[in-house]
DNA sequence: AGAATAGTACTACCAAAGTCGTACTAAGGC
DNA sequence: GCCTTAGTACGACTTTGGTAGTACTATTCT
């Protein structure tokens, strides 16, 4: 985390989630199972894996409650990195990390047809 | 199929799965975050992509009937083949469709480490 | 025909999970 | 302090899904 570009100051506490080496595939998997989530992880992807987006920001038609427990979901499986910034949850996607875990994961979602 | 070498005579039909373009990815997602279906699909493939092997032989210790509804959720995923030879119904993976729709998927299952 | 084996449809059970609403917390602005 | 917004904990509901047993089908062999 040191040599990472944070676009905004004020950042705090970031939320829990597994270490690299921890992450499973079957829950990934299972995370990813979801279209939904498939398309908050490509929105996600398509800012870069350096810039944090909220909740809100993504998009998506459901209400707030639904979308606290998709991003939760995706959280524990290590597939975001949640972080407090005022009021807001910002999410990014923990590219390096899945990328060195599981080659070549984020390319199959990112080419996935969904929107 | 023309050019699969069938190991064994008294091949008959093959049971219903979707076609390679309409395999989905994130059904194929829910159907492998089973940690047994990885084992099924890590097992089947370890023997090559063109040997069909029966439920049973792959070993797993589970009453049949479970492995009945494991093994229809790979194929209707269109992660495996089926077809009926006398008694068995023997599955391979469909390696080609998979890595041709999904480039890198099975190389990470087959990496999962779960056994 | 009977026995044995592989596998399935059906059922039941329980757990997991997606969806949503409500009441609330946390934070920021006026 | 009050208002607004972002987000969460909790609960309820419905759907999905893993597990297993039972009775059965399909096939093969003697």
């Amino acid at each position: 985390m040191t040599t990472q570009l944070l676009p905004q100051a004020g950042q705090e506490e970031r939320l829990e989630q597994p270490e690299a080496q921890d992450i499973r595939l079957d829950v990934v998997f299972a995370a990813l199972s979801d279209p939904l989530r498939i398309t908050i992880v490509k929105r996600l992807m398509g800012e870069g894996d350096d810039v944090f987006r909220s909740c809100t920001w993504v998009g998506i038609d459901r209400p707030k409650s639904t979308l606290t427990h998709h991003f939760r979901a995706l959280r524990e499986a290590g597939i975001i990195e949640q972080r407090r910034f005022g009021t807001e949850r910002r999410s990014r996607v923990r590219v390096a990390d899945l990328s060195a875990r599981f080659p070549g994961l984020l390319e199959l979602v990112a080419a996935a047809p969904l929107e």
